[in-house]
DNA sequence: CAAATCACG
DNA sequence: ACGTACGTGATTTGC
């Protein structure tokens, strides 16, 4: 047996790498007491992230609790694979740090199901993402082990990650080959993973007197587990690729994003993603920019928006505007920009993170932004274009299924109603309203128009994101003054919000400039945003309602055919025979009461690809 | 590693 | 006193 000692926090530590089968069977004896004294912390290394791809492999699982720490070498096969199959069964709390990651790879490589490890695991990261859900470029510690490590158990605890970088380069490896080519033996691969759940360990106890201290309650610790539990099971399902169709339509972007490369090189352009290199072509070619048409820091706009004006097309629709000559440079750089960036990030990214069976995984971090919204990643399916069905079209339901996409109804604006209990707006939708034409017709009276209601509409989001009259004149393109005397009807309308804002602000100067959410979250607020508590308030109970939904989705037997969460929709495919049943009961389980406000939900039924229910189907 | 850009809710 | 658009991920350039 290697054995590696260490100090943390001034205690002898130690990490036990068994060879034999005598090692082995003290590590037995070990798990066997230390999981009657508490939780036993589990952590994995492997190849790197791709834990569906063909060829990735799992190195080393490690347990361990606050002194001892036992790292496996899985990849040796045989024994080892078989202590850490019987540990994993003996062992009945665990403590993992993100625990979606290891649960999918313990799930697919050591074959022990999510559905058995989840229920006796504890997440450090989720716990500390309720106390402080911040990242650290925002002011908080941030959620990886490193810096919570940091924070709680010891200031000189190790960069385990950081550090092995700097080992990989000496060995000439990379941050990409280095996971997977790193000699299994190396002294500091092994020290680093043991201390990993050494500090995990030590992590775990802290975290819980923080949260207590906050009095985070222990439901909302249970809710996010088993949020974070559905959505690892929804990682582990993945989606089907239509990997002919992604292939030609990646070849097709490829031809099309060189095709106008070219063409902007007439015009002396050599790289379309160089702002200043179009900047200069524009501006030789007499190009004149708008004041408000400036970066923040100064320069020139090159961006979309300035390319369609110069382009004489409309930016929503790309159609004609016949408003001026329509400059070629800016029109062919438009065309190659899309057609590259929807390739890099979209096609090729499918292509290359789809497993052997053809089906994409996407990470799916389930309590993500500053306000919990959970995020997906690799591919960011969260993120697909929405205007046609082009890229949504690579993604396929099942065999003999279709897509079934659900959508709260205005789920923001309702949470606002019933956060802030705002009388006339909770009487509109209880009446079945369309809740921006209601605003509209007591604003601008019963004559109003789709341009008032379009601005009633600006107007709410405003009142939501915390934007001022400025902002919405620039979103909806109405007058000034209209604007103003919209803001000013709107306010008198629906009076509890502005109330809600100063008594939610009040509030958290007295607690430290923390928002305590409607479920127990704590959202801390910056000092000069403070008026983003209505936005912070009303994002995280959305968020909440669609967990909620979530749940109630998978108690009524549907976790199956749950593929996505989209912040305020769930993506799901059903049998084709039966989709409308299936989309009633789906809208069923996302429609509930939130303090005598309905939350409701609408269910669209599409065909086999996700395609299928945006733009013009075939 | 910051800035710019662009995709979404 | 006044007013402030919110939250993400990914790619690329250029220092």
């Amino acid at each position: 047996m290697r054995v590696y000692d260490y100090a943390i926090s001034g205690d002898r530590i130690t990490v036990r790498v068994p060879e034999t089968d005598e090692d082995l069977r003290a590590f037995e004896a070990w798990y066997r007491v230390a999981s009657k004294r508490g939780p036993i912390a589990l952590d994995t290394e492997t190849t790197g992230l791709d834990i569906f791809s063909a060829g990735y492999r799992l190195r080393t699982v490690q347990f361990g609790d606050r002194h001892t720490a036992w790292v496996i070498h899985y990849e040796r096969g045989g024994r080892f694979q078989h202590a850490v199959r019987a540990a994993l069964e003996w062992i009945d709390e665990l403590l993992i740090h993100n625990a979606p990651f290891d649960w999918c790879v313990v799930d697919r490589h050591v074959g022990v199901p999510i559905e058995r490890l989840a229920p006796k695991t504890t997440d450090t990261r989720l716990k500390a993402g309720l106390i402080d859900p911040r990242q650290p470029q925002e002011g908080g510690r941030g959620t990886g082990l490193k810096p919570l490590s940091a924070w709680y158990v010891d200031p000189k605890a190790p960069d385990t990650q950081g550090d092995l970088t700097s080992v990989f380069r000496s060995l000439g490896l990379t941050k990409a080959t280095g996971w997977a080519g790193i000699p299994l033996d190396h002294p500091t691969y092994n020290l680093y993973a043991g201390l990993d759940v050494i500090l995990t360990a030590r992590l775990n106890p802290c975290l819980d007197a923080e949260l207590s201290a906050l009095g985070v309650r222990s439901k909302l610790v249970r809710f996010e587990h088993e949020i974070a539990r559905i959505c690892a099971v929804m990682q582990r399902m993945g989606m089907i690729l239509d990997t002919e169709y992604t292939r030609a339509l990646n070849d097709r972007l490829g031809f099309e994003a060189s095709h106008y490369e070219s063409l902007a090189l007439r015009y002396g352009v050599t790289n379309v993603n160089a702002p200043a290199q179009i900047r200069e072509a524009l501006l030789g070619m007499g190009e004149e920019w708008s004041k408000d048409e400036v970066t923040a820091n100064g320069a020139l706009k090159v961006d979309k928006a300035v390319l369609h004006r110069f382009a004489d097309l409309d930016f929503q629709t790309g159609a004609r505007l016949n408003l001026r000559t329509p400059n070629p440079l800016a029109e062919a750089i438009i065309k190659s920009k899309r057609a590259g960036k929807w390739r890099s990030t979209y096609t090729q990214t499918f292509l290359d993170v789809v497993d052997a069976d053809g089906r994409v995984h996407p990470f799916i971090n389930s309590m993500q932004a500053r306000t919990a919204r959970m995020s997906v990643t690799r591919p960011a399916l969260q993120t697909l274009p929405s205007s046609d069905q082009m890229i949504r079209r690579c993604l396929l339901a099942e065999e003999g299924h279709v897509m079934v996409s659900t959508d709260f109804k205005a789920v923001e604006l309702r949470v606002l109603a019933a956060l802030a209990d705002v009388k006339r707006m909770k009487e509109a939708i209880r009446a079945g309203e369309d809740l921006h034409s209601f605003t509209a017709r007591l604003v601008f009276g019963p004559d109003f128009t789709p341009k008032h209601r379009k601005i009633s509409k600006g107007i709410a989001f405003g009142k939501v994101y915390g934007g001022g009259a400025a902002t919405i004149q620039r979103q909806t393109g109405a007058p000034m003054e209209e604007v103003r005397r919209a803001l000013a009807a709107y306010d008198r309308l629906y009076p509890e919000i502005r109330r809600a804002s100063a008594r939610w602000q009040r509030e958290a100067y007295e607690t430290g400039l923390v928002h305590v959410s409607v479920t127990g979250r704590q959202l801390p607020l910056d000092r000069d945003r403070m008026y983003a508590v209505v936005n912070y308030a009303c994002q995280s109970a959305a968020r909440d309602c669609l967990g909620q939904s979530l749940l109630h989705l998978e108690e009524a037997g549907l976790l199956d055919y749950m593929r996505l969460p989209i912040h305020d929709e769930v993506l799901c495919s059903v049998p084709a025979k039966e989709a409308t049943d299936f989309a009633r009961e789906i809208e069923r389980c996302m429609t509930f009461d939130l303090y005598g406000v309905p939350i409701e939900a609408e269910a669209e039924v599409g065909k086999r690809s996700w395609g299928s229910l945006y733009g013009a189907s075939e």
